[in-house]
DNA sequence: AGAAGGACCAGTGGTCCGTA
DNA sequence: AGAAGGACCAGTGGTCCGTA
């Protein structure tokens, strides 16, 4: 692997918070009953449903860097049971908005650090090929749950699939359009906004991207090497789609009631 | 779509089954604990889980032919809380070896008729993209349980997953080489074979395909426009991987003590 | 307040096994 | 016995929300 210089910027000073234990003792279930799949997509029903409270945990214990104990079998060793009492597991330091290049000072990590986790994942899928091809296993051609897994018993405990799921649109434009990218970065950094406002601004150029390819987002992630490995976010799926609708909806204004050749909708308006 | 004069032959005299009522009270749950993912491949293992007996159902009731009742949204309704008493539901008739061109006398279907709703599921599929396309969501590229459920809602109540996944690789067969297709459902028919023993002499030939495109069986299903949508059957994948072990070992024979030179894992043997 | 990530949940892939 | 398919289950994609 090319395992990078960054690797080790982040280990340094990490933020700690107690260790959580969960009790299994709850099933899930509930299969019954409604929702269908189309319904989905759609709107905002979905957003509305109830989600069960997780009650308050006891904090507890269990001793830290899992990585490679030498296990020889790719079994994953789920036992959260650890020993001793008091220990505290660390949590990765928040990203802040960096220019290209620059290292985060303080307990931070920078964006060139959050684009090389994105690398390693890739790596981990890569490995997981391998080895599934070798086996004569099914294939990943996606980082998914088990890429994660197997990033965290290779012991790159700081790779989760919430954060990597939370930013994949900004690594997306920083595959597409470097260039833009990094001004974004500056002009962000320069104004300093947060982290938060940076990736919300993210979506707005891939967005023209994805308007100068005929709106299909799928086709822009999958002409990338890089990038065909990452599903696309729902967010910026929809986000085109609704452009998409607007463009279409501006073409017809422009028309008016003149009836519709059936071009419209793959027609080209302007792209930002 | 081009519906075929063949859907209307499984039509006539199905089989006849009671109908079931499944109460949902019990909730699955048990996420916690062991196996690993790895394993899951692996010999045989899982085989020996204990599964839970499914308790005998009383017979109940539902009006059959929930075709298209003119719901104007795609959400599923399954509400099986149907209506009167006594009814009946119908069974598919079981399938016959026949040869090409012959249709199936008496209360069976014969093979013609099995591939069809093959090229049925892959209509279903290309309706469903469609609509995700033009709903902006992601769009499926397998028949998957999404497609199943459209292609039930759309009346077609007699294609089911676990039917169609059982007879992947006849149809992968029927597909990659439809003269040896033809020639093994001539030579099954005139030996009296049943359906089964047919469906297992299917898997040799395409090993022996496998075998010339490098062991890739997921390369030979993608290479093929109408079976790159059907996900690889498990047993054809493991049917391939121990040939090309075997070959690989026959070829380590072969050279004896003689330090491997890297290319016999690819290396060419007989294919069959 | 802004942010990281454990853990949840609906719907998936896969196929067993109760059914006839 | 041979076969069709309802229904189950482990592990997935997706992301909420309790946490700090």
């Amino acid at each position: 692997g090319t395992h990078h210089a960054l690797d080790a910027l982040s280990q340094e000073g990490l933020s700690e918070e107690p260790v959580q234990q969960q009790d299994h003792t709850d099933a899930a279930g509930n299969n019954g009953g409604g929702g269908g799949y189309w319904e989905a997509g759609q709107a905002k029903i979905k957003k509305q449903q109830q989600r069960r409270r997780k009650k308050p945990m006891v904090a507890s214990a269990e001793t830290d860097d899992d990585g490679n104990e030498g296990e020889d079998d790719d079994g994953m060793d789920n036992g959260n049971g650890g020993g001793g009492l008091g220990m505290e597991r660390q949590r990765e330091h928040p990203f802040i908005v960096t220019e290209p290049g620059e290292v985060a000072r303080g307990k931070k990590n920078g964006l060139d650090y959050l684009f090389h986790l994105y690398e390693q994942c890739r790596e981990f899928l890569l490995q997981v090929q391998t080895i599934a091809k070798d086996r004569g296993e099914k294939c990943p051609t996606k980082v998914t749950n088990q890429v994660f897994r197997y990033a965290k018993k290779s012991g790159a405990s700081y790779i989760n699939k919430p954060k990597m799921r939370h930013y994949v649109h900004c690594y997306a434009l920083h595959c597409l359009d470097e260039d833009a990218s990094n001004a974004l970065r500056r002009a962000f950094k320069e104004r300093g906004e947060n982290v938060g406002s940076w990736r919300q601004a993210c979506y707005k150029p891939l967005v023209n991207i994805a308007c100068r390819h005929g709106w299909d987002i799928d086709a822009v992630f999958n002409a990338h090497p890089r990038l065909t490995i990452w599903y696309v976010p729902t967010k910026l799926r929809q986000l085109c789609h609704l452009e998409r609708n607007n463009a279409v909806a501006a073409a017809a204004a422009l028309v008016g009631g003149i009836s519709c050749t059936g071009s419209s909708a793959s027609g080209r308006g302007g792209c930002g």
